[in-house]
DNA sequence: GCATCTTTGTCCTGTGCGTGGAGAAAGTTG
DNA sequence: CAACTTTCTCCACGCACAGGACAAAGATGC
């Protein structure tokens, strides 16, 4: 089939196809009251969107007292692909043009194989996809690094931990497999993104979104819009000192957060609370049948939830430390939200409660007065989901 | 005379007032060059603020080759009040409508005297400035206090150091009292402005200056924009801990930067260092003739200066805590630029030195690669400037 | 079942904004 | 003094948009 070709032509088509968007199905008259537009002129420019094909009648709604009104959507075979490239796994979905989760796919893979193979990975992952009758091309892509990226040109820039992707034009090279437009962002970014499409930070203006997994990082949002520093490594939290002379950190320094609270960091401190037999619970999961060598945070959840006071006390002092840090980027930023979210967000209550108690003492009253400190709501999918609206922020946008 | 009471009525004409502001006289022909506008178009809106009489004409331009062209500019009787209430002092200073300083006085207050007696004093102050010829009337007034305000109403809340304060309608009572528009900020956002207008942040979108004087503060300044948080309380770094178990504060914590290191903690420091003899150069000046009773950073800076090895750490001591503190803000934050201001810049190159040394070994290269650190270069007038400018901004954009 | 009211959608016209060209005015250069 | 540049004004045309009139479709009340 033929794919998305047009662009809105001015601001209010662009506003119009965002409200769709983010409101889904909706009757002229209900746009109408939302865009501040004479009727005419609202007509005007839904006739044209209908001409481009980026939306299709949808029948009529319900009265609200007289006439019914038709309904109008956004062209329901649009597809966005969401991809999240993590340290050790790729997230990949589709979605349809209202960013709902069609179909996604998760798979192991070490991002330190360099862009060549995991891209020829998230193609195989997108024609999985597509084979499957979800989408039968991409309208647009949204791609999630785990590092900084100079955003208008979409290429990774000295990412730690991505080695061999500094300078790989990832936007131009999936532009091309993929045919369509793509976009790149950090993924904490896009993290944010979709906590505040379909998440927590619904209608929340300024809000920091931490993710904790291998590394840390911070989506900062500022004006509903996701800032992202001038050369674009703002939010990159994991390596602020939290203890001086502290463990050594692989980017050369003592103390980072990083080092002392993370998911690898974690995994090292669980196996060492295993081998060392302060951990009775991990200790047992080590010896246990199936073990592949590796603890990870479920397992330190899982000994915490059956008791186990070491665990408990590794997913407490990280919380501490993580919250240490948080404070003053509250006291900083004065945030109307604070998203936890990663991989880690397994250890759940233990480390959220660890986390509030120490940015509620340690900030001041009138910047945490009424500020909530929750979890992430979409897990996984957060990623994805702001992928997917990147993409079409940048594809609904005047051209 | 009469005062200014026209306003731009378009978005167009807040641009030209803006450049002129900016730009100083203009050519009309080089405001074209500027604005992408049809010359036709340009001529009707010059014309109309012409009448209204917010520009004036003002002679005839250079010939660029041909015919030249008309200036115009800002009318020249324009005067905005720009007034930074410190802790300890309080600046007055009226400028044109370029926001060129015309006078400025200066005199010590407390500023927990409570507003009812510093606007009686700042009043006197700006009575004093008219009485001296500089201005027949203000247009508008910009105020900075030393404390999170509710930007949108002018009303400083829960202002620590500002007992009495708190819920006062600093811009509605102002504004009566002075008769023009008022618009109310903390002290340090003005200062972030005043140097982003006129000093080393020119051409700068984002970047931090830290305000270290009795307090210490930061203002945070994105795209262009003062970025106030969600309860205008952004930038209130000074309790950010940087020792567990530290100095108490005032706050009720214990180890926050303010605690540390500000014009007040070294003062503390600076007795102390005198008292215990282990500062020669200090004790001198607690003997001295004329001794008020309290050593300040200026003291401290002069000894320094004479070679006083107490001194001297003290500084570098109080440098390192903040480079501390700066060092997360970079990597947190990613700035173009970072400006230290305030009254204990007089402790110059060692300080910042200090500062610098910090924040290059605890930040990442990819955030400090290409970051400016320096000191303010407007000094106290950065304060005023910055007022200034926050009212001109509010006067100079679409009603 | 019919009249009346409400809501929605379409058509049409008037208004006001803004572009861009023509040409006059003012200067420069050789 | 002629030729070229730049600036400024004036004017006509196009276009976008608002807002009213009217028709279509449904709700409500008698």
């Amino acid at each position: 089939m033929r794919r998305m070709t047009a662009r809105p032509a001015n601001a209010h088509q662009a506003r119009l196809l965002r409200l769709l968007r983010d409101g889904g199905p909706n009757s002229r008259a209900q746009l109408g009251d939302q865009v501040d537009l004479s009727r005419s002129k609202l007509a005007v420019e839904v006739d044209r969107l209908l001409e481009t094909g980026l939306v299709v009648a949808d029948g009529l709604a319900a009265s609200r007292g007289g006439r019914r009104s038709h309904n109008i959507r956004l062209a329901p075979e649009l597809r966005f692909l969401g991809v999240d490239i993590g340290a050790t796994s790729v997230d990949v979905a589709v979605t349809n043009a209202e960013l709902e989760v069609l179909g996604h796919v998760n798979q192991p893979m070490d991002v330190r194989e360099g862009p060549v193979a995991v891209f020829e990975q998230v193609l195989a992952m997108a024609a999985k996809l597509k084979a499957s009758g979800l989408a039968e091309g991409f309208d647009g892509a949204g791609i999630g690094v785990p590092g900084p990226v100079r955003f208008p040109e979409g290429v990774p820039v000295a990412p730690p931990i991505m080695p061999g992707w500094d300078g790989f034009p990832v936007r131009e090279a999936l532009s091309q497999d993929l045919g369509c437009p793509v976009m790149v962002d950090n993924d904490v970014n896009l993290m944010a993104m979709g906590e505040q499409h379909a998440g927590v930070a619904r209608s929340v203006h300024d809000f920091l979104c931490i993710k904790i997994g291998t590394g840390i990082g911070c989506g900062i949002v500022v004006g509903g819009e996701v800032y992202r520093g001038t050369t674009g490594s703002a939010g990159d939290i994991g390596h602020i000192q939290v203890e001086p002379d502290g463990r050594p950190c692989a980017c050369g320094n003592r103390g980072c957060l990083e080092a002392h609270f993370s998911g690898a960091a974690l995994a090292r401190d669980a196996e060492e609370a295993a081998n060392s037999g302060r951990s009775p619970e991990l200790a047992a999961l080590v010896e246990a049948e199936g073990f592949d060598g590796r603890l990870t945070a479920a397992d330190v959840a899982a000994a915490a939830a059956a008791g186990d006071a070491a665990a408990l006390e590794l997913i407490r002092e990280g919380g501490n430390r993580t919250g240490q840090v948080i404070a003053g980027l509250v006291s900083f930023f004065n945030p109307g939200l604070v998203v936890i979210g990663g991989g880690v967000t397994g250890l759940g209550h233990t480390l959220l409660a660890a986390i509030r108690t120490q940015v509620y003492r340690q900030s001041l009253p009138l910047a945490t007065g009424n500020l909530p400190i929750v979890l992430g709501e979409l897990g996984p999918t957060a990623g994805v989901i702001g992928a997917a609206r990147l993409i079409s922020d940048h594809l609904f946008s005047p051209a």
